[in-house]
DNA sequence: AGTATACGAAACCAAAAGGTTGCATGTCAA
DNA sequence: TTGACATGCAACCTTTTGGTTTCGTATACT
């Protein structure tokens, strides 16, 4: 076993409406799990599962104060999203790239599936 | 039953790896079936299941050609993703509206939870 | 000290996800 | 027309996911 093998990673994390919901609601304030779990109508055990996986891909910080865990967004992790999504940038600046787009699609079967680079590629420096 | 039950969404849908190596595959090039899974270490028909998964998502677009069906990626349904990131991007643009979070984190319990609008809100604006 | 509150952990469950193999069918090439 | 190729579909299997209830324990209240 990996030791650094991250169960959940964001994508993962946000695939699911609760957890995109208890995203938007930690985003301002902090809350303490029950209080969360009140406006959803699953148990609170449940939510604390959400939160959980939230935590291990980085979306939520805990913060223990006297019997209450009270949880808050950590927007970071977001930024891989962000930058997977630059990827397809060339899509919507359409003008140049639509040509590029089409040579590309002319030449040879290469595909050497290098992924998305994780850094934002600027393209609008072009 | 409602018949627009959209089972797979954007979210859903790249939440799996080997979903997102499919759309980066399929970008440029369209692809018949065969000739995508021999980038894959799983059955033609897994990635088969994997296509058809995007395709409820609107990922990706099938044209059949003969005996082959062939895909190809569609950015569009990207653009949730895009606009529900942009619900976010006032950590980014932290500037101004770090005191402004400031202010609103001490407002009464409200939680509307109104979600995060799907037309971008061009903050930029301000 | 005794009770109420906040939470996590464990055991359990049904359904969904991701994968496999085998088969049926449509299409192309001799 | 006969065979090879491309694909989808069905049946099946295992693991993960999202949920529940029950219980233990730490903290707070009086």
């Amino acid at each position: 076993m990996s030791s650094s093998a991250a169960k959940h990673d964001v994508f993962q994390a946000i695939a699911d409406p609760t957890r995109r919901k208890l995203l938007q609601l930690l985003t301002d304030q902090e809350m303490p799990v029950t209080a969360i779990s009140r406006h959803f109508p699953i148990s609170r055990t449940a939510v604390s599962k959400h939160l959980r996986i939230l935590s291990e891909a980085g979306l939520v910080k805990e913060q223990r104060v006297g019997r209450e865990t009270r949880y808050r967004m950590q927007p970071e992790p977001l930024a891989e999203l962000k930058s997977w999504l630059s990827y397809y940038d060339r899509f919507w600046d359409n003008k140049l790239t639509a040509l590029k787009r089409l040579v590309e699609a002319e030449q040879p079967e290469d595909h050497s599936l290098t992924g998305p680079r994780l850094v934002e590629t600027k393209r609008d420096e072009l």
